[in-house]
DNA sequence: GCAGAATGGGACATCAGTGTCCCGTTTTTG
DNA sequence: CAAAAACGGGACACTGATGTCCCATTCTGC
């Protein structure tokens, strides 16, 4: 139940060298982990150019690094997602922008979600960072832009699965990143049937 | 590297009581680890309702029951696919019966390719199995009915994860089976945005 | 009912991942 | 340059999963 530093029991600004490593840790673990949740911490050590006893030195237990990388990304998200002012524009136009937000922190939120390490707190944080985009749809669907006979919440999910489709084309090699995000608007806003 | 019984060194039909458990576990199995693939070999054994020793004298190492569930579900959705007759009425038509074949297994497909585990054997046989599903979405796409803008590999890949938000929202308790299949379609079908 | 098959469960060795501790070395900082 | 901070890596104990073996018990088919 700690937050994150060893020593500096308060808010010291935690010296340069320090938050460096910690980053390239946190980077290591993302991107690690959200891959293949079962990676050994030894793999993550590696693969941030660290000794296995530097990360923990950083972070003590597994679920600590975890719950970490969570408030990372809780924060992140939240933050990216109140850039998009989902509130503003047409519908369709910030579904737009969400798509791009979601493109960057969606292969994390992914991962989270389905780790069951994972504390509810967490939970809840990503549920309320999306809050602006239930509304979103909600609005949308109200004002007649998105289809009215599904759920918000389906939609909601569908355009979660829908970018984890694209980065995992992105991922292998199957289309550019901009390709991804233009392919995965398109589908949603018409489907994979012709219109007409 | 052994197939799989224990004594019945050739072609055995195999007893009806052995069947019978080798079936138990196998569906226990699947559920399981389609659901979370780290999974224990006892948590396993323990939801087929046998003992761990038992689940052993069946499948000597854990990669050996894996291969048996691949193995099984591999048949399953070769065969499910072939009877979809998917060269046969429109393709629109033909996609809903993709997508209700997919309802059935998406789940373990999905648990196998992202299982490091499987052989290549698999992975081929699964991808073979899913020629038929290509070649109709090529079908599609040159008759007029499918978008063409996108690839047909991109179609495949948002199927196969609009099937999993509609697995995943049955799951959940959200929708009924039935509802699913048919929002998934829908949103196939015409994405989230309103006609017109 | 009886022989053989099938099972459950305990005991055991093994292994990989984890978390801790410590010491010698490198890097940063003042 | 020297003290302090940060680091790498080895040694160690511990844990949970795995795979093997064995024996007493239950079930099945004849």
């Amino acid at each position: 139940m700690d937050y994150c530093g060893p020593m500096p029991s308060k808010t010291e600004p935690e010296s340069s060298t320090r938050s460096r490593t910690r980053r390239a840790i946190l980077d290591a673990a993302l991107e690690l982990l959200s891959q293949r949740p079962g990676t050994s911490l030894g793999e993550i050590a590696e693969a941030a150019g660290v000794g296995r006893s530097t990360l923990h030195r950083y972070f003590s237990e597994r679920s600590e690094l975890i719950a970490a990388i969570a408030g990372d990304a809780v924060d992140k998200l939240t933050s990216g997602v109140a850039e998009a002012a989902l509130n503003q524009g047409t519908p369709v136009e910030a579904l737009r922008r969400v798509v791009h937000v979601y493109f960057e922190f969606g292969p994390v939120l992914l991962f989270l979600v389905s780790e069951p390490q994972v504390s509810t707190e967490i939970v809840t944080g990503i549920e309320t960072a999306d809050v602006p985009v239930l509304e979103l749809i909600q609005r949308g669907q109200r004002e007649g832009y998105f289809d009215s006979s599904v759920s918000a919440q389906w939609i909601s999910r569908v355009l979660g699965w829908m970018v984890h489709a694209g980065s995992e084309s992105v991922r292998e090699g199957e289309l550019t990143r901009f390709e991804a995000v233009e392919t995965v608007i398109r589908t949603l806003e018409r489907g994979v049937v012709s219109a007409g």
